[in-house]
Formats: structure tokens, sequence, C-alpha cells
DNA sequence: TGCCCGATTAACT
DNA sequence: GTTAATCGGGCAA
């Protein structure tokens, strides 16, 4: 069985933490796959919702690392990040999409469709498929109901400029595994 | 207190 | 390609 990842794994720059996810599993109550696609965020990042300083909603960014960061989305979905990097460096990595490995019966059903790409392709869609909502935020990724184990063998990542965002829009800080059918989008092709 | 808008998604044309 | 759904956070007043 793979390793997994302790709270040490995330005590270390958000930039070397979200490529390090890319083929890692996330399973939430036994349910979940393996993470196909991040992005970075920095208090120093005009897009980071810790960019102009805690706040009631980003208090657990601002909190050590190593736990669950979950916001409401358009009012409407839910958004899961791991806190990184040492205690009030407010750095998080959103976990935006995965390939489904675990509980998929459960994940059709709370997802409410049988395609098996669209289950977990985008930040709301995999919460919602993965049962997360405010409830878990600021819990430890290393204790129930979360498990994550590190990836095993290589996994080819590639990197680009993150979705949906307004600040910051240039910044290569999206992180992905090259080639995935899960992804919420594709990568734009190296040149 | 009021107003704008967002780390999204699905259902449209 | 366009847009409604839906609502709390953050900031101006």
């Amino acid at each position: 069985m793979a390793e997994r990842l302790t709270r040490s794994f995330f005590n270390r720059s958000v930039h070397e933490v979200a490529p390090d996810l890319i083929g890692a599993t996330l399973l939430v109550r036994g349910v979940g796959g393996r993470l196909v696609e991040v992005e970075a965020y920095h208090h120093t990042d005009p897009a980071a919702h810790s960019f102009r300083g805690p706040t009631e909603r980003n208090a657990v960014m601002f909190g050590p690392p190593g736990y669950a960061y979950v916001y409401r989305s358009y009012g409407i979905h839910w958004c899961l990040n791991f806190v990184c990097e040492p205690k009030g460096s407010a750095a998080a990595v959103l976990i935006r999409a995965l390939e489904p490995t675990a509980g998929l019966g459960v994940m059709r059903r709370r997802r409410g469709t049988f395609v098996e790409r669209l289950l977990c392709s985008g930040p709301g869609r995999l919460t919602e498929a993965l049962g997360i909502t405010h409830r878990h935020n600021g819990f430890a990724l290393d204790a129930p109901p979360f498990e994550l184990f590190a990836r095993q063998g290589d996994v080819e990542v590639v990197s680009g400029p993150r979705i949906g965002i307004t600040k910051a829009v240039d910044l290569p800080w999206r992180y992905g595994e090259k080639g995935s059918r899960f992804l919420s989008k594709p990568f734009r092709p190296e040149v």
C-alpha cells in the first residue's frame, strides 16, 4: 500500500506540494481517487482569498499546514483546499479534479450522473461526489474522514494558468496530470 | 445597510 | 458561445 501523507508533507512551499499531489490518492470515508488537477494559492497572490489578510472565512488558511479549507463558491458549490507552508503563510492548494477509483456507486448517486468523467472533474463536482461541505472546514487531513496516500510510480505533471479567476491570470499555478481524461479542462499543449 | 461579484456548473442557443 | 442559479464575503457609505 502507498505511504500515507503526513502533515509534514504540507509544510513546504505550495509550489512543491501542488505538483507532488498529482497522482496521490484522496479518500473521504472511503470514497475518492487519484488527484489529477490542483491549483496553488498564496497570500502574496491577488487571486487568493488570503491576499487581503485573515477573516472569519479564510482563518484556516492562516493556521498550520495539513488542514482542510472549505469555502462556498458562487453561493452554490463547496471547494476543498489543503493548507500548506508554515503557519501564517496562508497558502493552500485547491483540489480541482480526481480520477475516481473508490466508491463509484456512491459518487454516481450523489452526483446524479453515470458519466464517470463528470463525477469529479471540477472543484464543485469533486466535493459533491465526495460529500464534502463546510462541516469539513478545519479538519485535519491525516485523520478520518480523510485519507491521503502518496503517489506510486511516475506521473507526468504539467502546469498552466489557473481557471476561473480574474486577477493574476497569467501565473502558471495550475498543475495536472498530462493527458488525463478527468481534468476539468485540458492543459494547453506545450509548444 | 446596501451593493457588487466570485478559485462554478448545467442548461441553454 | 451565453446565461441563470444563488448567496455570503468584503468593502464602501
